[in-house]
DNA sequence: TGACAATGAGTACGACTGTACTTATAACGT
DNA sequence: ACGTTATAAGTACAGTCGTACTCATTGTCA
């Protein structure tokens, strides 16, 4: 049920920008850009070029303009590329990533109280949703 | 510090058979992968033969045979990946990602113990160490 | 000792990616 | 009305990647 092909890192970053921006015309994708990693204009434009290609992006007219925005929502495709990630390098498990960003990468004691918060949280809504 | 070129899926899922095994040939690594996914002996073959030009791999001879072993950690391959999935879907904070986990795909109530396990034996081994 | 199996080494090739240039056209400001 | 600017649309091109074939060589077992 997955079978848009995959993005591409420069896509990725792409596609991230117009997420945040809800929606956005090239030239606005390519200003949302931070300047040091913003590629051509040009460049900006085939990546979205190429999204709209792939399917994940969906271009509506307005005058002479396109505006893009997302075909498939964000969040399934951050779902699909996180569990894509797992699957590669932790054989899609979560407790062994997790245990990779727990222990062997610097946390702080800050990171940790969030989320001993986050889990509490999330224990909450699943006994709220009746 | 970080200027080896990235792994590609295929190279990645061959380097983490050969870390698993601790050092192989390429027959042994072919073997090694679940059948399912297992391409062409050669085409392992050719991962192998790229991991070592990318300097992932270091080769040495054994009779007629290569036996190929890391020759960077795997543990720092792991995160360095991880480092760079994390900056190019999630700012390179790995509080979104852990809230992504959490909240986003089907976390079990196991699952939960589990992380909060981690957090305590984390906590307790950084009070241990001096 | 001769055929077969495993290995090494090299080559191939189309698809996808990063990166950008070019050309045509439409909108905007003076 | 005209030059400038933004945008669209198409084209280009080298590098990486997935995938594999071929050929030569050496070890092995009947």
């Amino acid at each position: 049920m997955n079978q848009r092909p995959a993005l591409s890192k420069g896509e990725l970053e792409v596609a991230r920008t117009i997420w945040s921006l809800g929606s956005a015309t090239v030239g606005q994708a390519f200003e949302a850009i931070p300047e040091d990693r913003r590629p051509d204009y040009s460049t900006v434009q085939t990546y979205i070029r190429r999204l709209e290609t792939k399917g994940y992006l969906r271009a509506r007219r307005l005058g002479r303009n396109k505006v893009y925005a997302p075909k498939i929502r964000p969040s399934q495709v951050i779902r699909e590329t996180v569990d894509d990630f797992m699957n590669r390098l932790f054989d899609g498990e979560a407790i062994p990533l997790m245990r990779h960003l727990i222990n062997d990468r610097g946390i702080t004691t800050d990171e940790i109280s969030a989320i001993r918060q986050l889990l509490t949280e999330h224990e909450a809504e699943q006994n709220d949703e009746h």
